[in-house]
DNA sequence: TGGCCGACTTGTCCACAGATAC
DNA sequence: GTATCTGTGGACAAGTCGGCCA
């Protein structure tokens, strides 16, 4: 099962190839638009009007999302209305020529209720649906991957909707149309059984590429990019792509001390290319930044990385507060997630900025010698394998590894894993990872300041029981009164740890509340650094990693030691 | 060299199942 | 048993990077 044993052996295909046989029962559609019931009106200027089949299909998609501000916001209801049309028959167009008279409100109610009366359903029935999932999972949702049968990552189809960029996106409320079987090319292997089309239907193709490792694909129609059906993360193909990408990222930790001196060096040449690649590379270094590939403007949300910063989104200042040579960093990066941090540079960072800076407009890239492909085969010349995004990787798990030193004590278990959490979140912080505060926190953190309060009025409580106990036992001496006294001890001891244990988790969830450890903790840390660490402090694995994350890291929990 | 495309990884959010509290 | 809370998995968007072609 671990890599290290079917791994390492297995890695055999130097051709490129990445499997010899793959059969699997193709993808699951999303269900056939179900028509609304009569009853259910959409009025258009205050009128009924009952609306063709696939005009309707549309209308529920935006009647879904009423709720949700972007229905208010212009370029929705643009992207949406243009798309709608499309849809509509010429009648309909004829009389629908305005959004805002359109009221889709019935409809909005409608499916409330049904979610409302999803929820009402008798346990027998969910147990139904239930059941019917775990067999559509069982037909659809693995495959046979050379010799082993494998969980399938996505195995239904994205059903049609209103598409929702994140952030500012240009074409947020276009509709995602209905993907069919002859839009979908099923790969598997000739001499396997291959899939059906669902009856009535034809694939668009099936080929037999084994240099990839998708089972199926189509084209999306919002930005034209190709969509996959893949494999689990706990398949054999995904694990030993992950393990070779932590390989590659403990490789560069022998190297990373020359490369760093070598752009410092580089700081210093006669050419401007050459400066302005070692000023980004310190930067994806020390910031953990991202490559920032170009974008095609007007076609995804105005988002950057490193090699694409504009000069907008820096600001200098020779002096900030007791500071020197301080760089401002203020944009939006990947998912439109802002990126903020004020950080002293050296005096030659400083200075090559202030140059790359002069002459510029604000929307001027401040990078304009660079691009990530000019980076990344400079990278690669400096060490094999080496692309901008192995220093996120690199630093991530080196400060994990770090951290975990520094702040692990042989303290209690909930102790250690306030401190692997601490670590973990150091790292979240450097790579950025964000989120929006649950809409629950405030509440949640008040129930455990009152199951604080709860054990804290217990402990007192268990004290003054167990100062009774020693009190009695001294007036009386004797066994049944020394027992009471050890039993009023343990359970003060017990309190005690309960309490600290709560502590800790309040802790926790108050130092975590807009910071994402998952990311960091799925894509960027060697599972073997926690592993370990698990081993050394005697720490349940379970503790750190859930159910699917074990299955994950299976070839790092089997291989790991005491020390990484 | 630069643009485009294909494959694959990384990222956030949210519904919902199962756990827990009452 | 029901109400409430919380962690998980899935949905699906948005990156990275290499290869191909003109």
């Amino acid at each position: 099962f671990s890599l290290m044993r079917r791994g390492i052996s297995e890695e055999r295909y130097t051709d490129g190839s990445k499997w010899r046989f793959l059969e699997h029962k193709g993808p699951v559609f999303a269900p056939a638009y179900e028509p609304l019931p009569e009853k259910v009106k959409f009025y258009y200027n205050g009128k009924p009007m009952k609306l063709s089949a696939p005009a309707e299909e549309v209308a529920t998609f935006f009647a879904k999302m009423l709720d949700h501000e972007y229905t208010t916001k212009d370029i929705f209801r643009k992207n949406f209305y243009k798309d709608w049309r499309k849809e509509m028959t010429s009648e309909e167009k004829s009389i629908i020529t305005d959004l805002k008279k359109c009221d889709f409100s019935e409809m909005n109610e409608y499916f409330k209720a049904q979610s409302e009366a999803r929820k009402q359903m008798s346990k027998e029935e969910k147990q139904k649906i239930k059941e019917e999932n775990e067999r559509l999972l069982s037909e659809y949702g693995f495959c046979i991957m050379d010799n082993h049968r494998e969980r399938i990552g996505n195995f239904r189809i994205e059903p049609p909707g209103l598409f929702r960029g994140r952030g500012d996106h240009p074409k947020m409320g276009m509709l995602k149309r209905r993907i069919r079987p002859e839009d979908v090319i099923i790969n598997c292997s000739k001499d396997s059984k291959h899939p059906k089309p669902p009856p009535g239907t034809k694939w668009k193709e099936v080929r037999h590429d084994n240099k990839v490792t998708w089972l199926a694909s189509w084209t999306e129609n919002i930005q034209g990019s190709i969509k996959y059906i893949m494999l689990n993360p706990s398949s054999r193909i995904k694990g030993e792509k992950d393990w070779q990408k932590y390989e590659t990222a403990r490789r560069l930790k022998k190297c990373v001390d020359r490369i760093r001196t070598q752009y410092r060096e580089d700081w210093k040449s006669k050419e401007m290319r050459i400066r302005q690649r070692a000023v980004a590379l310190y930067f994806i270094d020390k910031l953990a930044l991202r490559a920032g590939n170009e974008k095609e403007e007007g076609e995804t949300a105005d988002t950057v990385g490193c090699c694409s910063l504009r000069v907008e989104h820096i600001k200098l200042f020779p002096k900030m507060d007791e500071q020197e040579y301080v760089v401002e960093f203020d944009f939006l990066g990947k998912d439109s997630i802002r990126y903020y941090n004020k950080i002293p540079v050296e005096k030659r960072v400083f200075k090559n900025l202030q140059l790359f800076l002069e002459n510029k407009q604000p929307e001027d890239d401040l990078f304009d010698r660079l691009n990530t492909s000019i980076l990344n085969k400079h990278l690669q010349e400096l060490m094999d394998g080496l692309t901008a995004k192995v220093f996120r990787t690199y630093n991530a798990s080196i400060t994990l590894q770090q951290q975990l030193k520094e702040l692990t004590c042989d303290d209690s278990i909930p102790a250690k894993l306030l401190s692997y959490n601490r670590a973990n979140r150091a790292v979240a912080i450097l790579c950025n990872h964000q989120r929006a505060p649950p809409k629950t926190f405030e509440k949640s953190m008040q129930n455990l300041q009152t199951k604080i309060d709860e054990k804290q009025n217990q402990l007192s409580a268990a004290r003054k029981q167990l100062k009774a106990a020693k009190a009695n036992h001294k007036a009386s001496h004797d066994d049944k009164s020394k027992k009471a006294v050890e039993v009023k001890r343990k359970a003060v001891q017990r309190i005690e740890e309960q309490l600290m244990k709560l502590q800790m988790q309040a802790t926790d969830r108050e130092e975590n509340k807009q910071i994402a450890l998952g990311t960091s903790k799925l894509n960027y840390l060697d599972p073997r650094i926690s592993v370990a660490w698990c081993k050394k402090w005697g720490v349940p694995i379970e503790k750190i990693y859930n159910k699917t994350q074990r299955e994950k890291f299976a070839w790092a929990i089997d291989m790991a030691e005491k020390e990484f």
